[in-house]
RNA sequence: GGCGCGGUAGCAGAGUGGUUAUGCACCGGAUUGCAAAUCCGUGAACGCCGGUUCGAUUCCGACCCGCGCCU
């Protein structure tokens, strides 16, 4: 029992979480993991939601698609935000279609706060509002973000405690809120179990176990990156003349870097070892978010040994070092109780 | 061989006879409607040997290395 500490007795239908920092491999074990199991993938990526970003995203390909119903990939066009909590709206709806279908929803991807989200759920709250953040950025050019930070904690000491008097985008949706509700954000934020999942979850987590091997893949597979086009895919965005780099979609990591080649601000070997770097830091964020994730069970793709991310999970007993993730994973899933229907707990 | 200039953290790059700029990278952390975003934090250096000095990365000398010029 101690083998399998995620699961318990419950009547909610199962949803498989594959987790793990960028270039280790999550596409690929999704894609292996339905050969055995009647799945189907939700995205759980910011950059995937984009239209015509492709290469510089690592998105899966046309074939591999095809291979597999996905969900939540091309949904927007690079000019239109996409959201956290736009996505934990989506991908409920999604689960519950899915396991209507009688499969297994297999959420996969690197943006963890979507993770999170799905986890815990998302407060009610009212949404961005253009002109309010336009309002809230103009003050705190003039007068600096410490100074909204004061403003801040006059109206909602709690949020103010919680946020750095530098840290702008929370300052800024802190006031956002308040503004517009009235209510402090910290008020708000108590409520948010109604958005948490009504599937029971099982993650998985890709743990590379060297850091140096990491970087290497993250190096090499930008270059590859370039090699297939990468710069035409930017060059063809950056010559469509709506889109800036204010918006999420080309603040991406890569899309960001060659960007600003494109606009002459830095050179070609510049813009290569800056894209590598922001990878390299975009998996390192994304470590520290699954080094806190609780129950979680650890899949490591670079090591002989036998380590588990997260000190409370343990590998099945009757795993030798060393294997393949994929039979890892389906070790660990041997342990549910499988009905005709995809994963389900009897 | 001679002369000149220069050798400062992984890289770039200031500076000082005593209290260890800075930027980038790396590493750790935060994360509730932009999250592949944003923000916070730590560590790490003065080419080598000797001299002067209470004290040298800083001054002096030799040496090593690099660049340029001369022969």
């Amino acid at each position: 029992m101690s083998n399998s500490p995620a699961i318990e007795a419950s009547d909610k239908p199962f949803a498989i979480c594959l987790m793990g920092p960028t270039a280790s491999g999550k596409t690929a074990l999704a894609l292996a993991l339905c050969e055995h199991y009647a799945c189907e993938i939700i995205s759980v990526d910011s950059a995937l939601v984009y239209r015509g970003m492709d290469i510089g995203t690592a998105k899966p390909s046309a074939a591999e698609l095809a291979r597999v119903p996905h969900h939540l990939i091309d949904i927007r066009d690079p000019a239109e935000p996409y959201s956290a909590a736009e996505f934990s709206r989506d991908a409920q709806r999604l689960m519950g279609e899915i396991s209507a279908r009688g499969r297994t929803p297999l959420l996969v991807g690197g943006s963890m706060l979507y993770f999170k989200v799905l986890r815990d759920g998302i407060a009610p709250m009212p949404v961005a509002d253009a002109g309010v953040r336009e309002q809230i950025a103009s003050e705190a050019q003039r007068l600096g973000w410490p100074t909204l930070h004061a403003e801040l904690a006059r109206v909602d000491a709690r949020a103010a405690a919680n946020i750095h008097p530098n840290h702008s985008q929370r300052i800024q949706r802190a006031l956002e809120v308040f503004r517009l509700t009235g209510t402090a954000i910290s008020e708000l934020q108590q409520d948010n179990n109604p958005g948490a999942t009504s599937h029971q979850l099982l993650s998985f987590a890709l743990a590379p176990v060297d850091r140096q091997v990491l970087h290497r893949r993250i190096a090499e597979r930008f270059q590859q990156m370039l090699a297939t086009g990468l710069l035409d895919e930017v060059e063809k965005l950056y010559r469509r003349g709506d889109l800036h780099t204010e918006l999420p979609s080309i603040r991406a990591v890569g899309y960001r870097q060659v960007w600003a080649y494109l606009a002459g601000e830095v050179d070609f070997a510049t813009m290569i070892e800056h894209g590598i770097a922001a990878t390299r830091q975009l998996a390192k964020r994304q470590l520290t978010w699954l080094r806190g994730w609780p129950e979680l069970y650890a899949l490591p793709t670079d090591s002989e040994q036998r380590v588990a991310l997260a000190p409370n999970i343990q590998l099945p007993g009757d795993v030798a070092p060393g294997v393949p993730v994929l039979q890892l994973a389906l070790k660990y899933l041997e342990q549910i109780p499988i009905t005709a229907t995809g994963l389900r707990y009897t």
